[in-house]
DNA sequence: GGAACAATAGCATAAACATGCTATTTCCCG
DNA sequence: CGGGAAATAGCATGTTTATGCTATTGTTCC
C-alpha cells in the first residue's frame, strides 16, 4: 500500500519536481499538489493523504496557520513542514501548531523520501541543523536554569515546598513534627533570603525560580 | 582530512563493529574505542577526536555523566549519544548535559555515518522517534500549554495575576481602581473556580497551570 | 574554646485574609 | 421583557500571617 502524499508548495517548479519524485518512487503516491492553502480543508477531503508536505512560506494562508487548521480538524494527520529558513521562531511555532516534522529544502531526494516514510510511521524527522535549534529551546526552557539557589537550607526548602502545596502554618507544623512557632521562624528566614514579605510572593518566587 | 571518532561503548562486539565500520569508510577514522569512561579525560587527550560516540548505558560512569564532564572541559567537542532506549528522561538529561545529538542503536550503517558527519558539521542528528519526544517536551514546556482555563473571566485573570505578583488585597484594589471588598469578591470566585481555599494555593495553581 | 549558623521554641500584636451574607448595576441572550 | 452572569460594593467575624523580640541546643570550622 503506497503512502499517499499531498503537497502544498507555491513554487511551481519545485512543486512539480516533488510530485515527480514522489510518484516515481516505489511506495509513494502524490495524490495532490496545490499552490496555496485557500481550499485547504477541501483539498484534504478530496485527496485523503497520509502525509501532508507543507511549505512554510506561502502567500495567503502560510504553512504554520495551515498546520494549525489541519491539526484541529485531523488530529492524526501527519504534516511535514518544509522550508528554506532555519528560523527558530518558525520552527517553534510550527511545532506548537502541531507539525510532525521539520526539514530543510536542501535535503537530498533519497533522504527526502526517508523523511516522508518516517513521518508516516509516526516519527518526527528533523533536519540536523533544525534539531540544533530545537535542542537549544529545550535547554533554555528547562528548569536547569536553576542557578537561583537563594542559599536556602534543606529544612527551609522543605518548608517552602509545603507552602507551595498550599499548606497553612498549622498543617506544616504537623507534617514536619515541629511547633507552629518554629514554622514561623523558618518562614521568617525564608522570606529574608528570598527578599519577599508574604506567602504569596514566596510561592511565586519559589515556583518561578524552580526552587521546588 | 578524516573525521576523528572516539567510541565509548561497553559492549565489546558492538564496539568492535563500530570501529570496523568507521575505519572501513572513507572520510572517517576511529582513533580510539573504550569500554568505560573511567579514564575519560585522558582518553580524550590521547585520541583528540572530532566527534565522540557515547553509549548511554555503561557501568561506572554513565554516558550522561560523561557528556557533562566533556562539556565542561571541551565545550566545542561534539558528542553523539547512542542508546537502545527511547527514554524521555534520558533524552532530556542528555540534551541538558550538552549532547550534540541523540540516535538509536538500530540505525542503519549508512545513516550512522551520515549522522557522525552531520554531528561534525555542527548539526544535531536526532532519530525521528527520539525527535517525537523532544518536540513533545518543547510543546509541554511552552507557555501555550494553557489549556487550563478554569473558566476565569478576564477580570478574574487580572486579579489572579496581581496575586501571583505578590500583591495584597489593598494593593490590588488600588491597582485595579476598585474597592477592597470587590477584590475580596473576585478572589472568592477565583477560589471557587480553582477549587482552592487560600492565596498560596491559588498562586501555585495559577503558575503551574500556566494561567498567568 | 568560641564564633557562626541551623533548628528548635515561645510570646505578642497588628495586619491580612477567608468566608458568611446581601445588594446594585450593566450587559447579553433567548 | 425576564433570567443570568459579571462586576461592583458593603459588613461582620474568626483565622492566618507577618514581624517584633528572645532563648536553647547541636554542628561545624578555625
Amino acid at each position: 500500500m503506497n503512502i499517499r502524499v499531498t503537497i502544498f508548495e507555491d513554487n511551481k517548479s519545485l512543486r512539480q519536481g516533488l510530485q515527480q519524485l514522489i510518484n516515481g518512487s516505489d511506495g509513494f503516491t502524490c495524490v495532490g499538489a496545490f499552490e496555496d492553502c485557500l481550499d485547504l480543508i477541501k483539498n484534504i477531503e478530496d485527496t485523503k493523504p497520509d502525509v501532508v508536505l507543507m511549505d512554510i512560506e506561502m502567500p495567503g494562508i502560510n504553512g504554520i496557520e495551515a498546520v494549525g487548521m489541519l491539526r484541529e480538524n485531523y488530529p492524526e494527520l501527519k504534516v511535514l513542514m518544509q522550508t528554506i529558513f532555519e528560523d527558530s521562531e518558525k520552527i517553534f511555532n510550527s511545532i506548537l501548531a502541531g507539525a510532525s516534522g521539520y526539514i530543510l529544502k536542501n535535503t537530498s531526494p533519497s533522504r527526502f523520501l526517508d523523511f516522508i516514510r518516517e513521518t508516516f510511521e509516526g516519527g518526527a524527522p528533523v533536519s540536523p541543523s533544525v534539531a540544533t535549534k530545537v535542542l537549544k529551546m529545550v535547554v533554555q526552557q528547562s528548569p536547569s536554569s536553576k542557578l537561583n539557589n537563594f542559599n536556602l537550607s534543606e529544612r527551609e526548602k522543605e518548608i517552602l515546598s509545603c507552602l507551595v502545596k498550599g499548606m497553612s502554618y498549622k498543617l506544616i507544623a504537623n507534617a514536619c513534627f515541629i511547633s507552629i512557632d518554629t514554622v514561623r521562624g523558618h518562614i521568617r528566614n525564608i522570606y529574608e533570603k528570598l527578599h519577599v514579605h508574604s506567602k504569596g510572593e514566596a510561592i511565586a518566587t519559589a515556583i518561578k525560580g524552580n526552587i521546588v
